[in-house]
RNA sequence: GGCCCGUUGGUCAAGCGGUUAAGACACCGCCCUUUCACGGCGGUAACAGGGGUUCGAUUCCCCUACGGGUCACCA
């Protein structure tokens, strides 16, 4: 039995984003690697802006991702419960410790006040932060401050002179001194703990033994190491994993575009394509394959290899990684995933769907090798489902020749006299068509396909008419050019 | 501003003292294709700057510059 146990601990204050996406799956691939347990829990100590709805949607991000845990919410497991708020009782049993031994103090300053010895912090062009002034009250001071109805907050006390060091998995040794930092609040005045004294006693209780979070967390380590410290309890393992950046180079966020999970799941990116990307953002896999499923990279993954430096995320690599996944899709998987979009694009409806699924294979599997998601499907297949009128002049004008009727109805014949109309017999068709009334190729495969599709590309005409159907071809051409083919 | 982290082609990224400095995306070219894509082949393109250490630095150390993160009763 494995002691190596991993958790992702979102904050459901909005969907899951990229960035979170990228915590958890390397969370989870590595629990996977070495054998342990990956669990998730929820941090909603924010009661203003946490929301069940988040949850709801964090977790349905990661179940679309492929990403399931072993213990936590909806899960059970031995170290519940596991969102935060359910824990409080636990909470205070640690907040006596440290009031006990002194490590943590009430503090009743007003938000105001606080405020306004930033303000005076600032003017001074000196680093914001607590001075300390609640430090040594006394009981009657603090009896006073009481009866004049102020609230207390519970500070840690942070012992003066004192280097933290990190020995982080994949930044090395890191090091901060504690007199850069303020005493900070781990209980607030609705006494609920603060994110920094929760997550080491959630940390501790649920036996994590490795944390791997954003950089953005980096410079909190120093305060959990001094709870870890205070109350004596063994810190687990770090590894700070670098930011997902913008085009911009800044951190990613709202106004770069798409940023949660269901973004991409809108669009229709494959799970094993998002997958894939973000894995290999900030990690790399030893050899020269760039291409793989969720198994192989937890058989692979591992923090040695995750790069220091921040990212910046390349849709047009997404794009490309998620083709590939699309490429090696089951068809019928990927036809039956492909369907909301074509009904959404209102080619045909969900009843329709079901009964055409043959049919619907055999267009996904001409147009798959176009997509590098499946929202594009409503245009790769539109040709399918309905002929574009006939607008491009080009195309207009290849139709304005004398013998385009005589040589329309001969390759529509040529088509009806064929036993089986697949593409081998279209192709037939075609050179039947140029023997008997001596055309060249060019004279007569372009103009079909403006006659048939109304556009001057596409797939392959031998390819897209046994799908469409002699019925489909003579309806159209009758669409595009008013002739009726026997 | 203090503290912390980072800096290899446009982007991801290998490299862990001696290499012609991989590979991928994007881009460009050619081929395939009587179309557009797909696909195949090839090409352009990088060690931020300055000091050390060393026989030798992309690699180790320091400084500078630049980028990012963080300094909340948010996580």
């Amino acid at each position: 039995m494995s002691d190596i146990r991993l958790r992702f601990a979102p904050s459901p204050t909005g969907p899951l984003h990229i960035g979170g996406a990228r915590s958890a799956l390397f969370n989870y691939l590595y629990a996977r690697r070495h054998g342990g347990k990956f669990i998730l829990r929820i941090e909603d100590t924010d009661l203003e802006r946490s929301s069940r709805e988040s949850e709801e949607n964090i977790k349905e991000s990661l179940l679309w991702l492929g990403i399931d845990w072993d213990e936590g919410i909806d899960r059970g497991g031995d170290h519940g419960p596991y969102r935060q708020t359910e824990r409080l009782d636990l909470y205070n049993r640690y907040v006596q410790q440290l009031m006990d031994s002194g490590d943590a103090y009430r503090c009743y300053c007003s938000p105001e006040e606080l405020e306004t010895l930033r303000e005076e912090q600032k003017a001074r062009s000196e680093m914001p932060r607590y001075d300390g002034r609640c430090r040594h009250l006394t009981p009657e001071q603090e009896e006073a401050y009481r009866q004049e109805g102020r609230q207390a907050v519970i500070r840690f006390r942070v012992p003066e002179g004192r280097t933290l060091e990190v020995d982080d998995l994949v930044r090395g040794q890191v090091s901060f001194e504690s007199d850069g930092i303020g005493d900070f609040v781990i209980v607030k005045s609705d006494g609920i703990p603060t994110y920094n004294f929760a997550v080491v006693i959630d940390d501790h209780t649920m036996e994590i033994s490795h944390v791997i979070r954003g950089e953005e967390h980096l410079s909190n380590t120093p305060r959990q190491l001094m709870i870890y410290d205070a109350l004596g309890l063994p810190r687990p393992e770090f590894a700070h994993v670098s930011l997902i950046l913008g085009k911009d180079r800044s951190k990613m966020s709202k106004r770069h575009g798409s940023t949660s999970v269901v973004n991409y799941v809108e669009a229709g990116f494959l799970p094993e394509g998002l997958v894939n990307f973000l894995a290999l953002l900030g990690w790399s896999p030893e050899g020269e394959e760039e291409l793989f499923s969720v198994e192989e990279l937890s058989s692979m993954f591992d923090l040695d290899r995750v790069a220091k430096n921040p990212a910046v995320f390349d849709m047009d690599k997404l794009k490309w990684i998620n083709h590939q996944h699309i490429q090696r899709r089951d068809l019928e998987e990927l036809t039956r995933l492909a369907i909301p979009f074509l009904v959404r694009a209102g080619y045909l409806s969900g009843e329709e769907a079901g009964e055409r699924l043959s049919w619907l294979m055999g267009m996904m599997g001409i147009v798959r090798s176009g997509l590098d998601c499946l929202e594009e499907v409503a245009e790769r297949a539109e040709l399918f489902f309905r002929s574009r009128p006939l607008e491009d002049p080009e195309a207009k004008a290849l139709l304005k020749e004398d013998y385009i009727p005589g040589m329309l109805s001969a390759f529509v014949s040529a088509l009806a006299d064929l036993e089986i109309l697949d593409p081998d017999g279209v192709k037939a068709a075609f050179k039947a068509t140029m023997k008997k009334l001596d055309l060249k190729g060019k004279q007569v495969f372009m103009p079909v396909r403006v006659a048939v599709t109304g556009v001057m590309s596409g797939p392959e005409m031998h390819e897209l008419i046994p799908v469409i159907g002699l019925e489909g071809v003579r309806e159209r051409i009758r669409l595009n050019t008013g002739l009726e083919m026997e």
